[in-house]
RNA sequence: CACCCCGUAGUCUAAAGGUUAGGAUGUCGGUCUUUCACACCGAAGAUGCUGGGUUCAAGUCCCGCCGGGGUGGCCA
């Protein structure tokens, strides 16, 4: 039998964090045992439903680099079926109508918490005679759920888990108005997709357990469940609005690589021996729900980084060049020009060394851009100042006869320059490398040259020196 | 309140019941160097939540306590 998993998010609006690494998972999972993984869309809720909340989950999985098969189902859309399933337990006596008023439940709720008794839903109406029905309220449909006994669930992350049936009430299937409740339409869902592995958070670890009495009840295997830990904050509470970013997105907008976050939130919670470093065709290689492991995690925007550089480091250079130059059009809200553009290449084995993030690597060659005269940060400003712009002069008058512009001769001749002055070459270089990139840091001054050329290079330190 | 899950350095984690609890990240120091970064070397950082028990031996197995999380909807 094929392995066939499933991400079935709720359309929220963006593609959660935490989402974004069930979905790993489960397309993990698939790939490794050559299955495939299916997107269902939780979109029952249709007070809160939006188009765009699904749009924006499909490109949140597409920048991940996570494909599912088919097209996306709609949970909505099998709401025809999913009361079929709760009309054909009630026909065989598996399932019943329920007439209590919401005004009616909410009493008993609030009389059971006086006394300290359970919330449940007390089953009055289980074996009540329907001639006892109330005109004027529409029924639900209550699952008939065994009382006695327990139910277990082998869980293949959390292993196995018991609950005692008497913890748990009949819960409905059927709305009054004739539409499913969630615990209806995911079995329901899952049964008919012929999901065989279910790989979601752990919050939904007590509903598996509620879900399996449905599969009991109508006589169908139930699939394999995995529920991994949820992410936490770096305070430890649950990842929320004040933890910054959510959604997969803001991570892009941060700089960060698809190929870093694919690895790090795989690292979140999982393990192969000592492994950090783990790309995504060796992650499918040995990717496995044991390894999986049961506490909550805190997400580590350092470690991100930190992994986030390693990919900018070793990725082909002339993809980085073509995501580089978008990060500098939306960073400094203009188009490169063709000699701006033709530098990329030239400085970005320079560059990637400097940068944990594609913003970082966007700032860091902000300098490449022709826009005379250069802002100057601070601490390059002073070091523009005294001595300098003489020495910028002459260093000025030097490069001016350097015949073949390459790293070489220019390192030769200002090499030689400092050397006839008495100075050490930091002397020389840190002002020329303000004049040259309005900054005090950069990539080293005789590849700055170059990437530059001579005539930008001799027009910026035009800028700073003596007249 | 009830039930379920979890608890190893700041963070992520490793270790069929068996050396000095290992690695990564972060922090600090150093080497290299024209700056920054990379790389490399080194240091500090864990009385394993806590208290019992089982065992020749417990991070690991059992029980209690404390702490954190989840669930307890005609939300998903």
């Amino acid at each position: 039998m094929s392995v066939i998993t499933r991400f079935a998010p709720s359309p929220t609006g963006f593609l959660h964090i935490g989402g974004a690494r069930t979905a790993l998972f489960n397309w993990l999972f698939a790939q490794h045992h050559g299955g495939h993984m299916l997107l269902r869309i939780e979109d029952t809720d249709r007070a809160r439903f939006t188009e765009g909340a699904v749009t924006a989950i499909h490109e949140g999985l597409h920048w991940l680099g996570l494909d599912w098969h088919g097209e996306p189902i709609s949970q909505f859309a099998g709401a025809g079926r999913h009361g079929d399933v709760a009309r054909q337990l009630l026909a065989d006596g598996k399932a019943y109508h329920c007439y209590c008023s919401p005004e009616e439940l909410k009493e008993m709720r609030a009389a059971a918490k006086a006394e300290g008794r359970s919330l449940r839903y007390d089953g009055r109406w289980r074996d009540r005679d329907p001639a006892d029905a109330p005109k004027d309220q529409a029924p639900v449909i209550r699952l008939k759920a065994p009382q006695s006994g327990a139910t277990v669930i082998q869980d293949l992350v959390q292993g196995e888990v018991t609950v005692q049936n008497s913890e748990m009430d009949d819960m409905v299937l059927l709305r009054a108005d004739g539409t499913p409740t969630y615990m209806l339409a995911v079995v329901v869902d899952d049964h008919d997709m012929d999901v065989s592995h279910i790989i979601r958070g752990d919050d939904h670890l007590t509903n598996a357990v509620r879900q399996s009495q449905i599969y009991n009840l109508m006589g169908w295997e139930a699939p394999q469940v995995a529920h991994i830990p949820l992410i936490h904050g770096a305070d430890g509470a649950k990842l929320s609005k004040r933890h910054g970013a959510l959604g997969v997105e803001a991570y892009r907008d941060m700089g960060i690589l698809p190929a870093a976050l694919r690895n790090y939130l795989l690292r979140l919670g999982w393990s192969h021996g000592d492994d950090e470093i783990i790309e995504t065709a060796q992650a499918i290689e040995w990717f496995n729900l044991e390894s999986v492991g049961k506490s909550p995690s805190r997400f580590d925007i350092p470690k991100l980084e930190n992994l986030n550089s390693h990919y900018i480091r070793t990725m082909a250079e002339s993809e980085l060049c073509g995501l580089l130059s978008d990060q500098m059009v939306m960073s400094m809200d203009r188009a490169l020009t063709d000699v701006e553009l033709a530098r990329l290449p030239l400085a970005i084995g320079a560059l990637k060394e400097r940068a944990k993030t594609l913003v970082e690597l966007a700032d860091r060659a902000a300098f490449l851009l022709d826009d005379r005269p250069l802002a100057m940060e601070e601490k390059a400003a002073k070091l523009v100042t005294g001595e300098a712009p003489a020495l910028l002069a002459k260093t000025h008058a030097c490069l001016g006869g350097v015949a073949d512009w390459n790293h070489d001769d220019l390192a030769a001749a200002v090499r030689g320059l400092a050397e006839a002055e008495g100075l050490k070459l930091g002397k020389l270089a840190q002002p020329l490398r303000a004049a040259l990139t309005g900054r005090n840091a950069s990539p080293g001054i005789f590849d700055v040259l170059y990437f530059l050329g001579r005539q930008e290079s001799l027009d910026r330190i035009g800028d700073h020196m003596e007249q």
